[in-house]
DNA sequence: ATGTCATCTTTACAGTGTAAAGATTATGCG
DNA sequence: CGCATAATCTTTACACTGTAAAGATGACAT
């Protein structure tokens, strides 16, 4: 670990954007989004309370690319979720696999959709949202028999935007304890398990064989 | 209006606690919950910076009750909307009422969602969010021609945390901005008058009527 | 009238983000 | 190698925030 003291480290770190950035992340998981500080994160890299914003302008800055490293790794379970099985299932693992994420991350999955804790003019949070937005529009596609090139028609988009509406509704949901009231459901993971995917079968799954 | 300085007022205001509210919702009206402190709060109704704690303990006590107005108003339209037309086209109007609440009042919205900001053990809050919630119940109960006193079957539970996350997720959505990027609609409204009502057409009616 | 109690103010404290200026070290260039 | 320059981090300072504690005021019942 490179938690040195500025006595013995002196002035450079090395690694600080970096260190900063999992720092961040890190006090995201144990503390939420609303339980961040800029100043604690700075703590837990062991620089002083302005050193991040010469990284990032401020606290925007470094929170987008955590937000966009959030991106990048719901990415990357899409993907994985969209990888076996039918079109059908395809979708539904791309659900829950959505949801999940949301309920293992919350501050994650929080701050990545806080338009106005974000700096939107960074190339690393668009790309990276693409990408996540493409697995699912993928799987749309093959639902519907679309080639990758032409462009999505009428019905296809209103269901791209459909079942992510869901799917992060649910979320929401779930994180916000509106649900444990009326669902006899008892944990989060009963909710992803056996909830969620019911959900998903009576909307889209049986009325598209 | 009730704007008097101490010095003419003298200390007791006379009708505080509704003033208190009434401005916070108009600050949450203007500046999102984001912008919202409880200090500008008291500014607003004239009142010292600790005045707010004597009524509503602190922060959150104050803000359950705009959170519960929140929730009185979204039943009201819910209830309007479940009001006339056919059971797949309450859904619709209730679906379409709940997002464009969202869209009116970002920061009733937001914020009654927030479930780290509102005191949980109100009762105001909770009768609140129940009648919200029976409105939609209603709809999904006639939906699948059940009475009023029988529980709701699971296909009818999932049904309604469908349609509800689908509704919630949307709004969401379209408040952070995700939307706009990739739907071809232009403003928020038009969101509310096309794009969303065809969600729920594809999603819903299509496949019920 | 008088004492009690709710109401509001004052004061104070520990936080926060960040702007401005100073200290230190790496780095490129002669 | 020697040194200016630029990058990196610290210090200091300021305007905010929420709220706890103690003091001032006035309404109201006895």
């Amino acid at each position: 670990m490179n938690e040195k003291k500025t006595a013995e480290r002196g002035y450079h770190h090395g690694d600080l954007r970096d260190a900063l950035i999992r720092a961040a992340d890190e006090l995201l998981a144990e503390r939420g989004l609303e339980g961040f500080t800029l100043r604690e994160t700075a703590r837990r890299a062991g620089v002083s309370p302005a050193a991040p914003s010469h990284h990032f302008g401020g606290t925007a800055g470094l929170l987008t690319e955590v937000a966009a490293l959030g991106w990048a790794e719901l990415a990357r379970r899409l993907a994985i979720a969209g990888d076996t099985g039918s079109t059908a299932e395809r979708l539904k693992a791309q659900g829950v696999a959505y949801v999940r994420f949301a309920v293992e991350f919350p501050g994650r999955f929080h701050l990545m959709f806080r338009h106005d804790m974000l700096l939107h003019d960074q190339p690393s949070l668009d790309r990276a949202t693409g990408e996540a937005w493409n697995a699912l529009e993928r799987t749309v596609r093959a639902l519907r028999g679309q080639k990758e090139g032409e462009e999505l028609d009428a019905e296809g988009e209103a269901m791209l935007i459909g079942i992510w509406s869901t799917a992060h509704g649910f979320a929401h949901l779930t994180l916000d304890k509106k649900l444990s009231r009326m669902a006899e459901c008892g944990s989060d993971t009963d909710m992803l398990d056996t909830l969620f995917p019911s959900i998903i079968d009576t909307l889209w799954v049986k009325r598209l064989g």
